[in-house]
RNA sequence: GCGGCUGUGGUCUAGUUGGCUAAGACUCAAGCUUCCCAAGCUUGCAUCCCGGGUUCAAAUCCCGGCAGCCGCACCA
């Protein structure tokens, strides 16, 4: 079996992630999270909040539709957009995109030009089917999102969001006035968004139906410089590993190097990579920046880096998360359709802010701490970060007699009301154990005979497959000294 | 979407020139045992992707669908 089987395998029998709708057979593209994923991605969630809203008390975070009527969408640019034109060879079925068709042929951008416009260019240069020869259909607009129909009546149309930016910088303004015309420097958001591609693969990775966690930052570049500055330099003190356009290799660079980006731009970037780091633990040889290149960057985005971390179950490096400047292009497209004004008084005048985006793929993050954290080496282990893990800790009786199943049960309630526990007395002591090295729980706490008779009790790591022993009536406050990293396990087994 | 390969208990696999009650390992559950890392014993649950066809008889052959893998294409 390769790693991804290996590792899908785990997470369908453990209760992770597995293809929705499974009993009819399926869909591409859509997955559902089981009872243990859906609390790893619950904790994920929670310390991405933690993080970014943490960062500003003026980055908030909103709820908003994941169906948005036709003409948002169509201001945003998406309904044009947000679209491939396809042309079929009559003769051997396949499909190619139409602009990149006149871009091989021409060596020019085609990717502004519509139907119409690649209809009378493919005539005009007399294509062939690259693979057989043959003859093209009629070129088709292939739009990647969900058309829905809203109401009775069928003429309604809406889309399912393809990102959930745009619920953002729909409540722009209403967040302005309800913050009393203080701009909301940061507007948050999770949510799911969908798109309709055309053949979905990797998994977890390329879904039709996925979650995203994003914040939007808001700034006048004139006013607000300051502002940033000072975050920035408040922090600059980072080493990151970073790969921009012409370079052969990634490098790690001190992220002063890179000052020709403006600050709010490497302040964000350096709090992303601080985020893989130190909260997802994720080892930096497994972790870099990435810079798009013009041609791979969308046309309203100024600056565009990704953060890819290295899977080997899709055998590379994939992106997570991007970091995008696009510009004012998003409030002044709302601007101009909706006729509301999206600006905010500056000394200089009436302003449309600009926007950094943070985008990051919620289910790409579950699998990067999947691929990432999923061991086979003398046990199969699940290495996560304490905090992120779908059980804290479970709590186990050593034997099933004695009274130390009773005892187990009890400071297993006393400790499930602070924690998220878990409680089995299956099994041998080593199964138990087992069991919970899969799942990822990093501590199990063993009921003995001892605990009896001094009430104490057994802390065994995951990590090290360590014990210490503790009084149980410490217990809650050495795993929340645990968790928050107050304490390492190391420096409680040299008390020991 | 195209081409090739594939789909068997919860998981992984055997069985596929049509033919006996579809097999094994692990898992899981109940119990016994067990003084710390998947031990052992007993008992038990559960399967041929879906639909149609051929046939006395289909997991096996044929058709259609769905899904997965590989390659192509695609991934604003």
């Amino acid at each position: 079996m390769s790693d991804k089987e290996d590792l899908e395998s785990m997470c369908k029998r453990r209760g992770f992630v597995w293809q929705s709708a499974e009993i009819y057979g399926g869909g591409s593209g859509f997955y559902d999270y089981g009872h243990l994923g859906t609390k790893l991605k619950e904790n994920w969630k929670k310390a991405w909040k933690d993080f970014f809203l943490g960062l500003d008390e003026n980055y908030h975070l909103l709820d908003t539709t994941n169906i948005l009527p036709y003409k948002a969408l169509e201001a945003s640019g998406h309904v044009d957009h947000f679209s491939d034109i396809l042309i079929k060879c009559e003769r051997c079925g396949s499909s190619y995109r139409g602009d990149h068709l006149i871009e091989d042929e021409t060596g020019e951008s085609a990717e502004w030009m519509d139907l119409e416009e690649i209809k009378s260019k493919l005539g005009e240069l007399k294509l062939q089917c690259p693979n057989c020869g043959g003859d093209f259909m009629d070129p088709e607009n292939f739009n990647m999102m969900f058309k829905l129909e809203i109401g009775p009546t069928g003429d309604n149309i809406g889309f399912l969001r393809p990102e959930t930016a745009q619920g953002i910088y729909l409540n722009f303004n209403r967040e302005y006035r309800a913050l009393r015309k203080r701009m909301p420097m940061g507007l948050a958001t999770i949510g799911r968004a969908y798109r309709n591609e055309i053949s979905p693969r990797q998994g977890l990775f390329r879904q039709r139906e996925f979650e995203q966690a994003e914040l939007q930052i808001f700034f006048v570049p004139s006013a607000h410089k300051k502002f940033f500055k000072e975050k920035y330099d408040n922090e600059k003190k980072i080493y990151m590993r970073v790969k921009r356009p012409g370079w052969e290799e990634t490098k790690e660079i001190d992220v002063t190097e890179m000052e020709n980006l403006p600050e709010f731009f490497l302040y964000h970037l350096m709090k992303i990579y601080q985020f893989y780091r130190d909260i997802m633990e994720i080892k930096e040889e497994n972790i870099r920046l990435r810079e798009l290149s013009d041609e791979e960057k969308a046309f309203y985005n100024k600056i565009h880096f990704d953060l890819e971390i290295y899977f080997d179950t899709l055998g590379g490096w994939k992106e997570v998360d991007g970091l995008h400047y696009r510009s004012d292009y998003d409030l002044k497209k709302h601007q101009e359709r909706s006729g509301q004004k999206m600006s905010i008084p500056t000394d200089d005048g009436r302003k449309v802010p600009h926007v950094v985006e943070l985008s990051f793929g919620v289910d790409r993050n579950i699998w990067a701490l999947l691929d990432k954290g999923y061991k086979t080496d003398d046990r199969n282990w699940f290495d996560l970060p304490p905090k992120l893990a779908p059980y804290t800790g479970a709590v186990f009786p050593l034997v099933r007699k004695d009274g130390l199943p009773e005892k187990s049960r009890e400071i297993f309630e006393d400790l499930n009301e602070h924690f998220d526990m878990f409680w089995d007395k299956s099994g041998s002591i080593g199964k138990r154990y087992a069991r919970q090295d899969e799942i990822g729980t990093p501590y199990c706490m063993t009921v003995d005979y001892d605990t009896l008779e001094e009430n104490t009790i057994t802390v065994r790591e995951i990590r090290s497959g360590e014990q210490i022993r503790v009084e149980v009536k410490d217990l809650k406050k050495v795993l929340k000294n645990l968790l928050e990293g107050k304490k390492t396990f190391e420096e409680y087994m040299k008390e020991d």
